[in-house]
DNA sequence: TAGATTGTTAATCGATTAACAATC
DNA sequence: TAGATTGTTAATCGATTAACAATC
């Protein structure tokens, strides 16, 4: 299927960090070759599910024998963008903040936090070698010198929209926000949003459901 | 709509959060009525869908004039199991689950974070007057006697198997899981996967179809 | 060639939206 | 009653699955 200006099921690309895992892991095995049969049982989807996802982004595969596992791994970080290095800045360095920014998955992701940012002057400056808390005020000019690709929102809920707002001003085409609130940003602004909240409590209602309290 | 044995839409479960967060809002600004239009662009859904949404559990608005905020309210939470607390046991005390247990947004969803549980005897012991981290053999009786529902799976890949076993063979009947592998557990107990990766990595993609690279 | 497994089509399933009758 | 807004139906849209032809 020829690809051009289409865009693909979002659901299809929410699976491709799963695909991407068990390729890693296959990797790390030194397995060569997988069916759809064996990633699909692995990742928890439907062969024809895991075989769709794909075809979408071109013929991965060899009939009768299967997909090359470094081969579809190369494909899948392409297509996931990660075949370029991307670089968070992340704006209020609180408890939520601090704690991603300490995060080590992000590594093997091709994600770099590469700045943070808050208004409060007493967080001001270097957190370790490589990276250092900035006043607010500098979000633009750093953004720029560091080439930060995505403003990940971690302040409190009143304070969401005003840093959306600057975060685009300052030349941020992406957000990921973890503030509870939805953001007014132009339509060209791509924005993803993280509710931890959200998980617990349909695990919660389902809870009800099944004991019936 | 009677309600019987069936199950609703998953996607609809998951707008119930949204919902909530909305009608807290209106309650805190002594909003007594809200219409469907109104609501439905505070969350960013067509009134439409919300409306739908709703009427999977009754009727719970007034034709003509809208919804009463705190009826509707009590509904969701009541929807959402959020009638009764829901006792959170955390297994690994690390970085991330440590994090989690200091998280402050539990309480106001009728969530409590009760225990944590580690392997790693430097780590028991109380962390602060409420709670305490116990070893990870205390799992089954500390859960019987905190009256835990759901164990919070913060441990290392590598160890997520065994342990969702564990919380399985104690009586846990909802795992919370942030490791990120699939878990292999009975049908009936109930699983909800946590992955911070899979969100900033569909961003990476439409970023990188965005920018053309 | 025979066996295996992909890529793709068509059928099915589920979720969203638009329109409007019901009713406050 | 007239105006407003819900609850619900039917149409549309999108995603998943099953089946199989293509092909290694």
């Amino acid at each position: 299927m020829p690809e051009g200006l289409v865009s693909f099921p979002k659901a299809t690309i929410a699976r491709f960090p799963l695909y991407l895992r068990a390729l890693t892991e296959y990797s790390h095995q030194n397995i060569v070759l997988v069916s759809s049969e064996e990633m699909a049982q692995k990742v928890g989807v439907t062969p024809s599910q895991l075989r769709k996802d794909l075809s979408y982004f071109g013929s991965l595969g060899i009939r009768g024998t299967g997909y090359d596992v470094s081969y579809l791994l190369m494909k899948i970080k392409e297509i996931l963008g990660m075949d370029r290095k991307r670089r968070l800045g992340i704006i209020g360095a609180g408890k939520l903040g601090m704690a991603l920014a300490g995060y080590s998955g992000f590594q093997q992701h091709g994600l770099e936090v590469a700045a943070l940012f808050d208004t409060d002057p007493t967080k001001w400056g270097p957190v370790n070698a490589q990276l250092e808390v900035f006043p607010l005020t500098e979000l633009a000019a750093q953004r720029a010198k560091l080439g930060l690709d995505i403003a990940v929102i971690t302040v409190p809920k009143a304070e969401a929209q005003r840093v959306a707002e600057l975060a685009v001003e300052a030349g941020f085409p992406a957000l990921w926000n973890f503030a509870p609130v939805r953001l007014e940003v132009p339509p060209e602004i791509l924005v993803q949003y993280e509710d931890i909240v959200v998980g617990v409590l349909t695990l919660s209602h389902h809870l009800a459901r099944k004991l019936g309290s």
